[in-house]
DNA sequence: GCACTCAAAATGTCAGACAATTGCGGACGG
DNA sequence: CCGTCCGCAATTGTCTGACATTTTGAGTGC
């Protein structure tokens, strides 16, 4: 970990990947104080603003924090699911808006992944889950309610689906799927008729899920999964003719 | 897009979230260019080291590029699932290894992911993605391969099959979650009876999905996880005893 | 023994300068 | 008229040095 020569990127970014590469390596563990920014200048031979904004590349992937004062200094982090959602959903977000990936696509891939999820949360599912799942529903059978609002409420009904996983690896990777769709669905317009049969399948799916019933589940998916390609086809249509 | 009051976070921090949210939002498209860094610290009232670390933040991240010259500057970067690729492995393998979180619970995804891209890949899968299943198939049975050769040409066997199903959202969240396990995968000594099983149950997958039979492909992915989890529960009882 | 003060260490921020790179336009020659 | 070359200007990359701010801990006085 000390290679600097006069390659072409910026020193900045050597830095950055040769502590990254420590840390993901498990040269570095957790909550291990690195060497100050003086320090850090000394060794790699490069000034402190020239490590400082290899630190905050590192910090911007949540890799490092740092602290101030006496004691301070910059300290490889625990990476929690919390942070890594917030980055997963931030970039599956950027990769559907930048690449033109088709309502079809995204909404297929998320379903997939739900699909995944069925059967381990009908079997595992708590009872806050299910509470999550049925107050969302409510919601949902609001009639003031906004499209925004419904949109935000079904990824939380269909989050609370994923957790009820059990699993946080799962979560974490569904977290991205879910949440990145929210821009697409956001462009529906959701009539009172769909959100009626939106309602009534996420109600089947709660219900299977509370009666360990993981064929009824994936059944309910299935034909929302269906229904909700005709909801977004349709957007795309009217704008395609208007 | 000018919010620089006296918070506790930095001002490189505030400015780059200022940005991301721009470009999130879609204020700012792809390819568009921003101000120099002098226009920046002019307009955020703060020096050009700061708006720097600001931009190196973005550029960890993959939001912006910089380019130097008279026409450089810094751009809004198309995010291409290359580079998501990249940082979500990286992000899944440091929260797979800093949190502590069991082979059981990492297979269990792993597998209920695959299994959601399986019939996906049983109807669309290319000519391409089979031979190459083919080519590692023929690799794991060569006997002279190390445990982590055999390990690598399990990733790319299982990605083939993640990208056969030919939707690049899927594959983009495959990613993490498959190549994430290579390093629990490389505690397990692989002997040649258990190779065999397993090169055997990727050829039945392979023959399942060339048949567009999605439910042999399904029952050989089932049989698979159970047999790895077997193996990985092998390995634990092993080094607790040990 | 307790509270207060102050020094030290570290990060955060600033100002100014120089180096390196790159595109563009103008000058020059054919 | 056209092409080539040179140099300038704009921009990022890097360095130096300084000061501000925060935090800890040790010393000091009561």
């Amino acid at each position: 970990m000390k290679i600097d020569p006069d390659k072409k990127i910026d020193l900045s970014a050597q830095i950055a990947n040769a502590i990254r590469d420590a840390i993901v390596s498990g040269d570095m563990i957790v909550d291990e104080r690195l060497p100050s920014e003086a320090e850090l200048s000394d060794q790699f031979q490069v000034s402190r603003p020239t490590v400082r904004e290899a630190l905050k590349r590192l910090a911007a992937q949540s890799l490092i924090r740092t602290q101030r004062g006496a004691t301070g200094g910059a300290f490889v982090n625990r990476l929690r699911y919390e942070e890594a959602y917030g980055q997963q959903v931030t970039t599956s977000t950027l990769l559907l808006s930048m690449n033109e990936v088709s309502f079809d696509v995204a909404c297929e891939a998320r379903y997939a992944l739900e699909r995944a999820c069925a059967p381990l949360s009908a079997e595992r599912r708590s009872p806050d889950h299910l509470a999550t799942m049925r107050a969302e529903i409510h919601r949902q059978a609001q009639p003031g309610l906004s499209d925004e609002s419904f949109c935000a409420s079904d990824v939380t009904f269909h989050r609370a689906l994923v957790d009820g996983a059990g699993n946080p690896v799962l979560s974490y990777q569904l977290a991205g799927a879910v949440e990145a769709m929210q821009p697409l669905m956001n462009m529906i317009t959701f009539t009172a008729r769909s959100r009626e049969a939106i309602v009534g399948l996420h109600t089947r799916i709660a219900d299977a899920l509370e009666a360990h019933d993981a064929g009824g589940a994936d059944q309910a998916l299935v034909e929302l999964e269906a229904y909700t390609l005709t909801l977004g086809r349709d957007v795309m249509a009217a704008r395609a003719k208007g």
